[in-house]
DNA sequence: AATGAATGAGTCTTCATTCAT
DNA sequence: GATGAATGAAGACTCATTCAT
């Protein structure tokens, strides 16, 4: 519950709303869209998106309803939009830490950290990207080549580099090497999150790591 | 009167498509369920679970709407019990095929194997299991509990008998591994599903299973 | 008020609805369509287009809201089909009278007179003719061009009639007289509508009629 | 942050627009409603009433949509104060016109040439006279108890007048007579909207007089 | 069992209007 | 006076579901 709730049920007897609010922090709109996209994530991940109605966004978020599209065009427009910035801050992060390691099999490791870790921290969000993203075809198409392509494109940028300085296997495709460890982590959040016991899910990302490098084969 | 009436456009005028085909052989109802089921996936896969009509599957199940209420309690239902049928299609000829193979590496590469065979050659099922299975939390939770579940523990409790043969590598967590195999064998298939070129998707078993045994790292 | 009107007010409790309707008089959706469209022209006449809502002309003709949505595709299309279906039958009508009439003045009297009875006789509709109608230059447009044209078409004939008959003084312009006849039977009906005294419209019918044909300056 | 926000898009970017011309003459507010009341007109002649938003009309004007209220009540009294002032200026206009006039024939005559010469001139004016005027019973019998009223009482004075001097033909009904004049050349200006040509809509006004004054029927 | 016309609850979105600045 | 961000009431339309036949 990252966001402070607006108090606005019955939404008339509230005649000095504008004042009170803004009263409070001495802002005016300090950043009324980033409390939608927050009460979004919120909403939909208790709720679904279908169920969610763009009133309780708003509600949750502190706005009037029509307020919401002074801001987003479409119930549909809220959803991409959150998703967008979120995966934009994950993308900028894990470039930024990936940067000063020097070998590909500690960058993966980092990335599954990482990755983990976000997720771990930002439960709503893990339940809308794991649900909600592939509600449907066309929008998990439009969503995926627009954010996930990034992702992916730089996973298997750290295999081939890895396969060109000899610390990862040649002669194995990028393409299904990246798609292994993006599953893989996916597949850890979304038990994760249908699971209701809140263990700590980045300590998986180091047993996904070694699993992945060294391979389930018993070997003498 | 220029404004030709609407009622129902398309619907009327298709009477005798249908029912001449059950008057050929009297009132039996052998498959009605079945084609509605069928019909189910082949609409959802195409709009979504939302977006699909009950009236479009009817329709394509060449049936009357109230019908589908005599076999389904819901339109929710009908997607459940479409996946539940698939599912268990899918698990029950898991296990014949994997009951004559006698070590672990090569039942999971049996799996693998089945897994995007069966996918890649029904695409509309893959569409419906890659996308709309995950419509919310909630039904992605109650089916992942039902059907996924035994699914998993299969594959576990082949890991584990490898370990116990000593094929798997041991101090391996077998519910990781289980969650990487199947992370990764879904990956591919919701990248199959996404991407519009029709490749072979059974080619990418082979590759997988290999890498998930020996591992990415390079080994002298 | 032409439709007996349903009572369902509150649209709850009313759980024998169909049955009680159908129970009164026998037939099951004797003519459904029909209901609406009379509705519809009673509640626009009363309340203007915009402010009418899809709810209240339902309710007005009995029928459920939705129900609507089964015979017109919009609540724009049920005033179409409305003004469509009684501009129809008043141009079906003008024509069997004016059949027997041997010459022009006779039949432009017969034309006049005919026109103002009818509007006479269903004042709601005359109301949704002279103001509705006019609502917006585009849907004005679409009707005038569709069925007006005909009307005026009618008039410029049966003038054109006449002046190779003799009985119509030549070199006047067919399209204006026309003009002037409809502009003068128009302007007669709007003032009746937006006079509340109800005076009989018909009346005025052979005063015009005279005026036009013999016109207004004295003659010695 | 692929998604751009919207925020009244094409408002805010065109500050300087507006402000840019008010501040070349200091704080004055000489002609803002006489403003908004042009663009009223325009974007009404355009659109249709229903269709226009109040945020078009300030944004023709040249100010924000709050100020709009700084001269209205709402959007309809715009649309009755425009109308009220256009009708205010052709009827001090008629007056004048048809002072020097000595008899009723070329009293009529000019009348009807001003009327449609000045609406030939102003379009949008006649569009939303011919049309958004009669958007509902109650708007269009106020309005015309309001104004119309008197340019019709005008008509009839003429028309007694020349039966008292004997120029129009006694025993014909002054109200009928108007009724006649005002309708025809209602109907000229209705067509000349509805159709896209740009025909001189002034030219009619001679033959409609003549038919009026001299009657079609073909005398001896 | 099968039909399909009818139902009516449910919600996104628009936009006239307000009011703190 | 002027602004324009914010408000929130209002309603057309959809579609899952029912039930009389």
């Amino acid at each position: 519950m990252a966001q402070t709730r607006q108090i606005r049920k019955g939404k008339s007897g509230q005649r000095s709303h504008r004042s009170g609010e803004s009263g409070a922090n001495g802002l005016r709109t300090p950043d009324k869209r980033r409390r939608i996209l927050d009460a979004a994530i919120e909403v939909i991940a208790e709720r679904g998106f279908h169920s969610s109605r763009v009133a309780d966004i708003a509600e949750r978020a502190g706005v009037a309803d029509g307020t919401v599209y002074l801001y987003f065009k479409s119930k549909e427009q809220i959803l991409m939009a959150a998703l967008d910035g979120a995966f934009e801050r994950f993308y900028q992060r894990a470039k930024e830490e990936l940067a000063p390691l020097s070998n590909a099999p500690a960058k993966l490791r980092a990335l599954a950290r990482l990755h983990l870790r976000l997720l771990n921290q930002h439960r709503s969000l893990a339940v809308v990207l794991q649900t909600e993203l592939r509600q449907s075809a066309k929008f998990l198409a439009e969503f995926s080549h627009r954010e996930l392509k990034g992702y992916f494109d730089l996973i298997r940028e750290i295999i081939r580099e890895g396969q060109q300085a000899g610390t990862i296997r040649s002669g194995m495709s990028d393409k299904i090497a990246a798609a292994c460890l993006f599953g893989s982590l996916d597949e850890l959040v979304t038990s994760w999150v249908l699971s209701n016991r809140e263990y700590d899910l980045a300590a998986a990302a180091d047993p996904v790591i070694d699993l992945l490098l060294s391979g389930m084969e018993a070997r003498p």
